[in-house]
DNA sequence: TTGAAAGCGCTAACAT
DNA sequence: ATGTTAGCGCTTTCAA
């Protein structure tokens, strides 16, 4: 009883009204008499009257819901952004609608192509590790279907963005590692082609520079599927077993915890002589061993920020907006 | 904001037919020549056409999406079952709409609600730590709404379920804890009415019984929000502070990192003394410190399996009446 | 201020 | 096998 489903013809007949009038009551519209607009709305709460969402949209060709496209959902980070994006739509009555990339290029296009022609409103989006080809992207965007990325943007294109500091973040990293004495840093990475793996780099090298370390290569790993698999990790803490490191900075969480990982099981002896320093957003790094400094993303604000940017898009008339790229600071937490 | 999309009358304009032509080569209709299926279907793929899926919807009362309601996404458990969810959503074509109820009853209902009048087709639902009124759900699946729930089920409503068997995995926690040489064990479980907290005090209790030790009430502490905030953690760590335990059995993701992180804080001199086993389906658990044994719970199977469950009943013709129980397994695992 | 009517894009019962 | 038509529930001209 609670939750019949009547629609604006059942209300128009039962107070002998045209539906119009019934939906104008209904909307708010300036158009109907106060007197008429109480008795619509007394009734229809009296009968629990539900607008279909469904109807509306086909006529206003707006679904009031927004995609997010992630790499993975059971992910720290990506699932506080979620959280974040989800508390911004809940409040602006937004549906929110997930999808995951699994980090392959071709599942990602395919998301989109799906969340597009399912009429979400727009889309957030983080790209996923193999994606090097924006244009079909750039193509949506420039049929005026609104994406804001977040966390991994693409260089080149004209959009709303959301990014954490992360050069900075790997500079304060690299900073703090060497004010604990370090003197050979590695630097375990994702994806090369990733914005967020060229920033934190980019970081690193500052902080080598600002402490005049020298910058080797054969310090630096890269994981092309940014740790999504285990053995990503293991072949570089084989890798980096002879190499001479008293510290090492890790640019993402999967990365973080898989050489946490891969070093209790084939290194240990080596944790005693090094000092980690990674890029997590585990809300339990506090209880990790062996111990780590954690680069934390700001990953609800980013969530809420780009869901913000995105809904404000969707909802301006005017299709040209200046795009912004929001860079949030991110936070060292050095383990008490 | 310009879409140019095509509909079915541009191209039943451009090849001399009916839309209604159009639709049935599009749908594969059995009542259409090939051969004018091969043309509109070629056509199609020329302008890259993209069907209305919201017109679709007003049509044919179905959405092709499906709600999940969970406390919080940003959790180990949960994430996992909603990337088991997805990856079935995906392969049946049906989008996949998420929102939180952060443990809070009137949040869910809200949530409910909107979800049943924005037409999802069905609801996957983990009942909230403060929902003990279930009529609304029964009284919306009466109707003709499925809801299948999983991990927290209603005991009073006739659905689907897909649970862990947490009995047995209490068991296990229990079993496990007492062969290593507790003698006296400790539960913190999550909220009195939920029947994750029943069942696992069961498999306690059972554990106990099979080796002979006394169940002290005592050594029992319940949290009302499931350790959804640290106090409740502090609190319980410190009632136990002073009471004589060697072993403790948690029940919940939140509640076992939650415990440790106290204890490391408050009573850390304690875990010598303590073996702990506890529920996480947190993916690093063999780097945590200290040392626990996990019980897992087959979260992306159980979003699996509640979602082809829900599908399947979505799509069944007939309204459903012989409701299944799925009872996944847990898996216990000890730290090498 | 209200009502009648058209139409959003699609499907399907009914006609041809 | 194809076309005609009505209608899903809603908004919105246009007319009264």
């Amino acid at each position: 009883m609670a939750f019949e489903n009547y629609t604006i013809k059942d209300i128009a007949r039962a107070l002998n009204l045209s539906p119009s009038t019934v939906s104008r009551a209904l909307r708010d519209s300036y158009e109907i008499s106060t007197e008429t607009k109480q008795i619509v709305l007394a009734y229809a709460e009296k009968i629990n009257y539900r607008a279909n969402p469904i109807a509306r949209s086909l006529k206003e060709r707006k679904s009031y819901s927004i995609g997010i496209i992630v790499s993975e959902i059971a992910n720290n980070f990506f699932s506080q952004v979620i959280d974040g994006i989800e508390s911004v739509a809940y409040s602006k009555n937004y549906q929110v609608v997930i999808s995951q990339t699994h980090e392959s290029a071709e599942r990602e296009r395919l998301n989109v192509e799906h969340l597009y022609s399912r009429s979400t409103d727009g889309l957030l989006m983080a790209l996923s590790a193999e994606t090097s080809d924006c244009s079909y992207l750039e193509s949506l965007m420039d049929k005026g279907f609104p994406i804001v990325f977040f966390d991994r943007v693409p260089a080149q294109i004209r959009s709303h963005k959301v990014i954490a500091d992360n050069k900075q973040g790997g500079y304060d990293a690299v900073n703090y590692l060497s004010k604990k004495g370090c003197k050979k840093i590695a630097h375990v990475t994702g994806a090369k082609k990733l914005s967020i793996t060229k920033e934190r780099l980019e970081g690193y090298k500052m902080g080598l520079l600002a402490h005049n370390l020298d910058f080797n290569p054969a310090l630096v790993k890269y994981c092309e599927y940014g740790g999504l698999h285990q053995d990503e990790l293991e072949k570089v803490v084989m890798e980096l077993r002879d190499q001479d490191y008293d510290g090492i900075f890790i640019s993402g969480d999967k990365l973080t915890t898989g050489y946490l990982q891969a070093m209790n099981e084939q290194d240990s002896h080596k944790l005693d002589h090094i000092a980690i320093a990674g890029f997590t957003n585990s809300k339990v790094v506090n209880i990790f061993s062996p111990t780590i400094t954690a680069i934390r993303q700001p990953a609800f604000d980013m969530g809420q920020r780009a869901a913000e940017l995105l809904i404000q898009q969707i909802e301006s008339k005017q299709a040209d907006t200046d795009f912004q790229t929001v860079v949030l600071p991110t936070t060292l937490i050095e383990r008490k």
